[in-house]
DNA sequence: CCTACCGATCGGTAGG
DNA sequence: CCTACCGATCGGTAGG
């Protein structure tokens, strides 16, 4: 039981690939934190034996990594072209808090190990994700820079400081967005930009 | 050399206590995160012997569980007062944000582990923290339902989600602060609640 | 706070 | 993908 290839706990098996492998850690690791979950826990969720996982995987680093630059991957396809728009920045910006709220609603888990457990790993290979890091930032900075230049932002602080804020507020609604709650992503996202473009103490829409 | 008690690889000594234990894990969870961190990780910085630690501690996760409790501890009572307070609303809120990011540039390390690693408690312990952190919510919940009862503030979307998402950006800044940056923690939380108070579209101050 | 040690678990491998 | 196993490290303890 649990043994044989492919079987899992519902009783259906499938073959294990190593997207398997990926999709399944995605899982753990989101729900319980990178480093405290094992290749045994790994292999057995996944319902091969702990040394056969490296049939499908170099290292239990290697797997993250790539969990991670896939993860990011989504985001900067998703962003990229909105960024790229002949549009004012301001409703650029809305198009990418909503872009972005997008993508994690569809891939909540992956987006979690992306954001909340990448600096976990070691190296070049955390060099390398400080820099996918450091260009999504600078997404939002130039949608900052692109709005106060055409007239249709006016942030008051250093651009720099509101773009981490917005990307923080972003990356704490992977923490308590739901699939099953009382909002869609397009629905938040647009609270979200309600909140970053309007603010709260007017009443102008 | 760092086996003797209270040795410090600076070559001064102090005597070890509970206290000095603590402070030494605060910083090595925040540097590196709990579940990385060995006892012998801890005993070495601390420049003791491993079993040693157990003088001063039960275990590791009380260890966690006292830093955060206490982490929390620091912001319930710099924002307790101000909620009590006879504004409007959107004072005590701007208050209550710079409130947060002086606690937080005080004691970085600290709240950092508040905010990141105390999901990796257990059992009662976890539950007891979950109580905690939806109490801090409950602070930001009431200033913006007092601020909609005064006419004060004006939030368009769900409360919840405006608290949230207020609470994310702040959590963020634990990421990000630099206490050696070019912004004190009172110029940031005047940069946070000026794009949480008037958004980026209108010049209006 | 040290000495000496425990059983359990860790990521990973050789050879099939 | 399994069998059988490796050395290293884990949190923690008894007795001083």
């Amino acid at each position: 039981m649990g043994r044989n290839s492919g079987s899992r706990h519902d009783g259906t098996s499938l073959p294990v690939t190593r997207d398997v492998v990926k999709a399944t850690a995605i899982r753990l690791f989101s729900e319980r934190g990178y480093p405290v979950i094992g290749m045994r826990d790994l292999s057995e969720a996944v319902g091969i034996l702990p040394g056969s996982l490296y049939a499908h995987i170099d290292s239990k680093e290697a797997l993250l990594l790539d969990i991670v630059k896939s993860g990011v991957e989504n985001f900067t396809e998703a962003l990229t072209p909105i960024v790229a728009m002949d549009l004012p920045g301001s409703e650029r910006l809305r198009m990418a808090l909503r872009a972005h709220m997008e993508v994690l609603a569809v891939n909540l888990d992956q987006t979690r190990v992306t954001f909340h457990q990448w600096h976990y790993l070691t190296g070049e290979r955390h060099d390398q994700m400080v820099g996918a890091r450091q260009e999504y930032e600078d997404v939002f900075r130039s949608l900052l820079r692109d709005g106060s230049r055409d007239g249709s932002l006016h942030p008051r602080a250093e651009r720099k400081v509101t773009a981490l804020t917005i990307i923080g507020a972003l990356g704490s609604a992977t923490e308590w967005f739901t699939p099953t709650g009382s909002s869609s992503p397009q629905q938040l996202a647009e609270a979200i930009g309600d909140l970053v473009l309007s603010g709260l103490s007017a009443e102008r829409d």
